[in-house]
DNA sequence: AGGGGTTAGTGATAAAATTAACAAGGTATT
DNA sequence: AATACCTTGTTAATTTTATCACTAACCCCT
């Protein structure tokens, strides 16, 4: 980006909805697109999609518009994406276990390495062709075997503590689906899934249509 | 709300954490609670903390700060929560089953009257003590059952048809968690659920780790 | 009951984010 | 090659959001 310029997160969140838009033009061999048309395509003003993009460099042509497949690779390239990230699991329950189904089949970018619980009788099970591991183990996994992220699928109760223990274990990044605010001692990102904060908001606006 | 005042939906987007934390206070005994203390649990500043439940009503007191179970109420008033929401999930899969099995274990508030799927081999069976039915019994499922919510966890491709048909049986809020933006026609609420965007994010600020 | 110490509510201020506006530089067509 | 038309990059204006600062109210202790 331009000059070490600080990227507000407002920007970082948009990035990976600019990724679907153009995923979708190149798979209907789009070729160019101006930040009008992506305008009325995601719903974001032109103003606000040049603004953004032009955060990072002056990938657009006047009079032409953004190439597609280029403007892709770039914002692939801005994420971080094109290099593999390993993950593990933590907590295998119904929630991991979709997860562990939605990373495999989402992107080979992706890849759980290992999943882990505290239930006796999962350990030692595979899931989607990945092993479940004694928690207890996860640190000298994790000594043997660097990861990239950490997922935290565990009650409200443990999270903290899995969290500590990824930490520890030296993973870039944790994506916490326990409904707690970990304690972020470091500065390593931590993304929050909070499912009842989200359905809470839904419910809020079903109450309040005319604050739609 | 103050003189149908029009609320931010940053607001809105707060208020399930200061529910969240009121809960833990009120688990932990805690019988009032001021702004400045809030602040330091959940890291708004204090001031937001005030200005956010001020929109609503005065529910502090000067000198003492906020009642914690008092708050509680209200959050839960203003939210709309403490009557029941019948929802529906579409697409049974690892996700809709974990979504499933997440709300009968959250709240009583919450509650799936079924599932759907298009497999053959899952339609009849039960989880989670929800009959799964046939995608094409969701029409007249809706017409005899009136829903509240409805869940979509199926493919992107099949996302838009699936809402639409939600939305024609009458449900007043849609949780999605297929990685599409929904065309929202009416003015019927829909809460996204991206969670591929979300690990991008998160990729981000792996790669960046100078702008957190 | 009185007074020091707290703390909410609130209007003013500052910061951040979004939108508007437009010049400069391309494109495409004839 | 010239011209009419687009569309970006970029700066400025506007709107929205968050923070500050202060007053008035209330608690709690003596």
């Amino acid at each position: 980006m331009k000059q070490n310029e600080k990227i507000s997160t407002a920007v970082i969140r948009r990035l990976p909805r600019y990724l679907r838009a153009l995923e979708d033009l190149e798979n209907s061999n789009t070729e160019r697109i101006s930040s009008g048309e992506l305008s009325k395509l995601i719903g974001y003003t032109a103003s606000q999609i040049r603004q953004d993009l032009n955060h990072f460099g002056g990938f657009g042509q006047q009079g032409y518009g953004y190439n597609v497949k280029d403007l892709k690779a770039e914002i692939e390239k801005i994420l971080g994406l094109g290099s593999q990230y390993r993950m593990v699991i933590v907590g295998s329950g119904r929630l991991g276990q979709a997860i562990n189904s939605f990373i495999s089949s989402y992107s080979d970018d992706f890849c759980v390495t290992s999943l882990f619980d505290v239930k006796e009788d999962l350990i030692g099970k595979e899931k989607h062709g990945v092993l479940i591991r004694a928690v207890d183990s996860l640190t000298d996994y994790l000594k043997e075997n660097p990861t990239d992220i950490g997922v935290i699928t565990v009650t409200k109760e443990n999270a903290q503590s899995v969290c500590d223990k990824l930490m520890a274990g030296g993973v870039k990044g944790i994506w916490n689906f326990a409904p707690i605010d970990l304690e972020n001692t470091g500065n390593t990102p931590v993304e929050n899934v909070h499912l009842s904060d989200n359905l809470h908001s839904l419910v809020y606006y079903i109450n309040h249509p005319e604050q739609i």
